[in-house]
DNA sequence: TATATTGCTGACTCGCTAGTTAGTAATTTT
DNA sequence: AAAATTACTAACTAGCGAGTCAGCAATATA
C-alpha cells in the first residue's frame, strides 16, 4: 500500500549544517573498517544517509575527506596534549605515564587506532596522504615524546638514553597493540587483552627475562606473576 | 632498420621449467612494493618477462599466486627453524637469541619483511588469505617462540612469565621494525638503524628508564640490572 | 500562493584491473 | 620437410569505483 500519507516526511531534508559532521563520522567508520583504498565513497555517503553527490558538495575528493577526518580527530587531540604538556609541572615519570595512558584512552582504545593502522599499511601507495599524516601527526607525536624524555634527562629523572630510538621503542608495543586490534580478527580466538599485554611489557621492561640467581627454592622458578588471572 | 637478422632470437622462448620461479620472484617484488590489493598481475607478468596470460597458465589466480609466494619463502624458512629448534640442546637463552637473530637475518632484514607488513595491513580485506597466513605462518611462529619460553621456564632459565603475552611483547618491536621499513619511506629523513634500535630496546629491557640513585660517577649510566622493583 | 533559491539526487563517464580466449609461433615428432 | 603439439601472446570482457552534472524537490522569500 503506497497509500496516502497526509503530511508526511519528504524524501529527503535539507540539513546543511549537520552534513559535514555526519559525513566525517561515516568516513571514519569506513576508513577504519576497510582501509583508505578500499573504502568506497558510495558507502560513506550511504552510511551518512546521503548520496555520493552530496559528499562532493562538502569535500573536494577522497583525499581531502580523509585529511578532514584526521584533523577532526587526531590533530585536535594532539593539540590538546601539546597544551597539557606545556603547562605541566610534575615529575617527568608521571608526565610520561599520563601521556601514554591518555593516548591509550583517547586513541589506542578507540576506533581512531584504525587510522594509525591504516596509515602504517597504506602510506606507501599514497605519498601525499602519507606526507600530510607524517607532518601533522607522527612528527608532532614524536616531538612530544622526545620532549618528555629530554625533560626527564635534563632534570636527572631519566638515564641519558638515546631519546630518538627510545621514543620508537616505547611507541612500538603501543602501535602493535593497535595494529593487532585491526588485523586477523577472523583468525584470533580471543582478542589480546591490553591490560595483560601491557602488564607483561612493563614486567619485562623492569625485570628482564633472566631468571633470578637460584635462591632457596626448587628449579620451577617461583615468582608469582604479578596478577594471576584465569 | 628492421633489417635482416640472420638466425636471431625468436620473439619469445619456451621456458616451461623456469617460469614458475621467475613469476614467484616477480610477484614477491610487486606484492612487497605495492601490497596485495594494489599489485597488478600485468606488472608481475611484465617483470617476469611474460604476458599475463602466461601467469594464468602457472597460477590459478591472484590468491593462489600469493599463497605460493608465502610457501616458497616464509613457510619453508619456518620449517627449517622448527627443525633446528627441535634438534637444539644448548641453553634456552642462546636458543632464543639464535632464533631471533636468524629470523632477523632471513626475514626482517630482507624484502620478506614486506610480506609480514602486507598481511598486517590487508588481512581484514582478504579473510581467506588471512586465514591461510595465520595458520601457516603466524601460529607456527608463535608456537615456536612460546615453546622456547616454556622450555626456558621448565629448565629454570627464565622466570615464569606469561608466555603468550611475552611472546607478543618480544615480537612487537621486531614487527614494528619491519613495518617502519615499509612505511613513510618518502617522509623519514634517515631510515631507522636496526642496530641502534635493537640496542636501545635491549638496554631499556634490561635497565628500565629509571635514573640511578646518584652514585659517585658521571650521569652516563653503567649498569647492574636485576634488583630494584620500584 | 507564486516565485526564487539551493541542498540534494541518481544516473552518467571514464579509467583501471582480474580473469578469459582465440589465435600464433616455437618446438617436437614423424 | 611436413605435421602435430603446446607455451605463449594480445586483445578481449566484465565489473567496479572515483568523480561529474543536469535536473528535481525542499525550503526561503515575496
Amino acid at each position: 500500500m503506497p497509500a496516502l500519507e497526509p503530511k508526511t516526511k519528504p524524501r529527503w531534508e535539507r540539513r546543511k549544517d549537520a552534513r559535514p559532521q555526519e559525513l566525517l563520522a561515516a568516513a571514519l567508520d569506513l576508513f577504519v573498517e576497510r582501509g583508505y583504498a578500499a573504502a568506497r565513497l558510495d558507502d560513506v555517503a550511504a552510511r551518512a544517509g546521503v548520496s555520493k553527490g552530496t559528499l562532493y558538495l562538502y569535500f573536494e575528493n577522497k583525499e581531502e575527506l580523509f585529511k578532514a577526518v584526521v584533523r577532526e580527530n587526531l590533530v585536535s587531540a594532539l593539540a590538546e596534549a601539546e597544551d597539557y604538556i606545556e603547562r605541566s609541572t610534575g615529575s617527568s615519570r608521571d608526565l610520561l605515564r599520563a601521556f601514554i595512558l591518555n593516548w591509550w584512552d583517547r586513541v589506542g582504545q578507540t576506533k581512531l587506532s584504525g587510522i594509525s593502522k591504516l596509515m602504517m599499511a597504506e602510506s606507501g601507495n599514497f605519498p601525499d596522504v602519507a606526507r600530510f599524516y607524517h607532518e601533522e601527526v607522527i612528527s608532532r607525536c614524536n616531538a612530544l615524546l622526545v620532549g618528555i624524555l629530554e625533560r626527564g634527562i635534563a632534570r636527572g629523572e631519566f638515564r641519558a638514553v638515546d631519546t630518538v630510538n627510545a621514543n620508537l621503542v616505547i611507541v612500538a608495543p603501543l602501535v602493535m597493540l593497535m595494529m593487532w586490534k585491526h588485523s586477523f580478527h577472523s583468525c584470533r580466538l580471543e582478542p589480546i587483552s591490553a591490560k595483560d599485554y601491557l602488564d607483561c611489557f612493563l614486567d619485562l621492561l623492569v625485570n628482564g627475562l633472566q631468571a633470578k640467581a637460584p635462591e632457596a627454592n626448587g628449579p620451577q622458578a617461583l615468582h608469582e606473576p604479578p596478577s594471576n588471572h584465569h
